[in-house]
DNA sequence: ATGTCTTTGTGAACGCGTGCACAAAGATGG
DNA sequence: CCATCTTTGTGCACGCGTTCACAAAGACAT
């Protein structure tokens, strides 16, 4: 049954749930430090307290993928490895270009987790031309009148924003025309894009008002009426 | 009705939806683009436009905060502002310690989109001694030993971890130790922490992977039998 | 005042994701 | 070879979030 591929709940292939596309590269990750220190195999619980999710939740995750696991033992890490890789198309080299090579753009360049898996950095791009032929992480910043080039030659499909927000809307249209499509934005715009492109975004902004929404929650918890408004005055 | 603590549909106060708290720093941010442009009303099918959304999904998602709409008209852009901002407790101060001032701390200290938020850094912290002093976005690196007094002295609830993953459980421990309890963790690593403690990752190596998942999708299609188990080998 | 026209606020239906709980599968020991 | 014990794979129910579609509300003109 293991490759067998009879029957089959109408899903796998092509119908993988978003969640659990989202949650394939922590298994991965957690699976990836088992493989380390040469565990060889782990069950649906000890992998779901590493990866942090319930038990169940994990065994759901991976029937989509097929049953890889053996009852009564557990998955074979170097096997469930291989095969989310597989999955999450990290088997094959995926070149990314770097747009605006401020802190942010730099501090990407620099992140060791580019190329650990399949991700290779084909260039960084930036717009001030004071910054070209500057090293970093290696690599020469170059001019973004470049972009269109750099796309084709290297066959780029992913594009990172890391350029203020003023600038992410064009450099995601000039990106998109040059064949890119697939964009991790975190410039804090609404970037508007054809079907069949992809964006991501990571919003730093947005995570630190939506802790703030709960820190506030808990705040007037302790103590206040259960009804009032939060320590605040009223509107007008 | 405006400010009427009518009947209200057994929401309103504590019932936030969790998505609904997601969305609203992104209207938050359509809006005082509005205001700065002097918009005085907006339509829920104009700012949904700009907010990126559906425009049921805002009208049902402001319905939660109350009815601050008017009928024929639409939404006043500078009380929503207002009502927002009160709601997401971004009327207050929130001081922030930033912990690992390496790329991506030294980038998070100069994002402008903290302070412009009632978010303020209270101090940036490192392990490495030979940062301490240095100046980062304008404020000294201080040395991590400082921890628990920067905490306790500037009431810091919200703690940023952007330190390499083998450092970040230790850092988290202490951070809930000395009194903080939202964390907003860069550092690709699970962090385990005690109940009433929020966390929010941030994983650019997971949002990578998602986009290769959807990218190797996109080019499958394109030209590949339609059950193939994508381009690769398979499994011994 | 009355009618028309715009836009909100929401009831209801639907679909996705989660978690329980258990039967089936297989390993392991006697 | 059989019994027992562990752990997977999944049917089912539930709850949350999304979307549709429309009645009610109010502005505005006549």
């Amino acid at each position: 049954m293991a490759t067998g591929r009879t029957h089959r709940p109408a899903t796998r292939g092509r119908g993988i749930p978003e969640a659990t596309v989202a949650r394939l590269p922590l298994y991965l990750r957690a699976l990836t430090a088992l493989s380390e220190r040469s565990v060889p195999t782990v069950s649906s619980e000890e992998l779901a307290a590493a990866a942090g999710v319930n038990s169940a939740k994990l065994r759901k995750d991976f029937s989509y993928l097929g049953s890889y696991g053996t009852r009564g033992v557990g998955y074979d890490v170097e096997y469930l490895v291989y095969q989310i890789s597989r999955e999450l198309g990290l088997t094959q080299d995926w070149p990314v270009v770097i747009v605006g090579i401020g802190n942010l753009g730099a501090a990407l360049a620099n992140y060791g987790g580019f190329a650990s898996r399949g991700f290779r950095v084909a260039a960084l791009l930036d717009a001030d031309a004071g910054l070209a032929g500057r090293l970093v992480a290696g690599l020469p910043v170059r001019h973004i009148d470049e972009l269109e080039a750099i796309v084709a030659d290297n066959q780029v499909s992913i594009g990172v924003i890391a350029t203020p927000a003023g600038a992410a809307q064009e450099v995601t249209d000039r990106l998109v025309a040059a064949g890119v499509t697939s964009i991790l934005n975190f410039a804090p715009t609404v970037l508007s894009v054809p079907d069949g492109v992809d964006v991501r975004k990571v919003d730093l902004s947005i995570e630190l008002q939506i802790l703030a929404f709960h820190e506030q929650r808990k705040a007037g918890e302790e103590r206040q009426d259960p009804d009032g408004d939060v320590p605040a005055v009223m509107p007008a």
